[in-house]
DNA sequence: GTTCTTATTGAGATTGAATCTCAAATGAGA
DNA sequence: TCTCATTTGAGATTCAATCTCAATAAGAAC
């Protein structure tokens, strides 16, 4: 993690009079150190490996204020817990989702970008944002027979 | 509903081996009768309000049965409940959603189609399904001050 | 550095949608 | 009508996320 994103961290904490604690700090640095999509409870396993012993309620509040202050992206599969991912340098893609080994890639395409707005005017809806997820099987899964129970 | 609808549905139970039981016609028949985007609850209290008392149960059960032979198509705008909406006449469509009053409207756009698939033949993926919303504000919320609390 | 006030933490309780359990009831084939 | 596997209903359970509250700690003021 650079220091310019801790720096930013810190701006939004003293902008909102929140105290800078350790433990938000070790979340914080966490998340921005994993290219992955983790759920709260990796990312709290994660410091706990690392003896960085972080409450899982902490875990989740840190997550929620990362999120509201958009330092964080968060998105939902539909298996109902969210995935987090640093948001920092690349903002706005989507994902391609392997259906199989849960593996997640990210893609951006402006031409969707692009038609996403007309849509929007067209059944005249101010576009705040928007979920664009595909689901299929990566080239690894194609190849691999499902193995029998 | 037309008949057609509930024979298509008779047809699923038999070659599953499922039985034709009056609540399973009920569930299916208040989901086919409606237009809405509801969660399994709201069709259970419908239900109820129609004095047929099927469990929430069996609600939740035959919506499963329903989604798992097609016969009804289900969404998760994030905030932990499956919406259902029937799925006999117009397949495939994504949707516009308004952050503030919960509409849904439904849009389908070739162009973004044919463009997922590009994305997916790019990365290797083999494309199953996609998961494509856009929120916002609708034309009325736009319109609209937020009340005061 | 010390004091004071207020926010934060951690552990466990709670919530709520969805799923599971199991005894009683019921389809539907023989 | 009989039989038996399936289904139902009510309540228990699951699990991610949120809430509660006493103990702790940040950080401003002095």
């Amino acid at each position: 993690m650079t220091d310019s994103k801790l720096e930013k961290f810190k701006k939004v904490l003293k902008d909102e009079n929140l105290k800078l604690t350790p433990q938000r700090v070790e979340v914080f640095r966490e998340v921005c150190n994993s290219e992955e999509h983790r759920e709260a409870e990796e990312i709290y396993l994660a410091l706990r490996k690392k003896d960085l012993n972080v409450s899982r309620s902490t875990v989740y509040r840190t997550m929620d204020i990362l999120y509201q202050y958009d330092l964080v992206q968060r998105m939902d599969i539909g298996d109902g817990k969210w995935r987090y991912e640093h948001w920092l340098n690349c903002h706005q893609h989507d994902h391609l989702i392997c259906i199989r080994c849960g593996t997640i890639v990210e893609f951006i395409n402006a031409q969707i970008e692009e038609i996403q707005k007309d849509v929007a005017d067209k059944f005249n809806y101010q576009l705040v944002r928007h979920v664009h997820q595909l689901f299929g099987l990566c080239k690894q899964c194609q190849n691999t027979p499902v193995s029998v129970k």
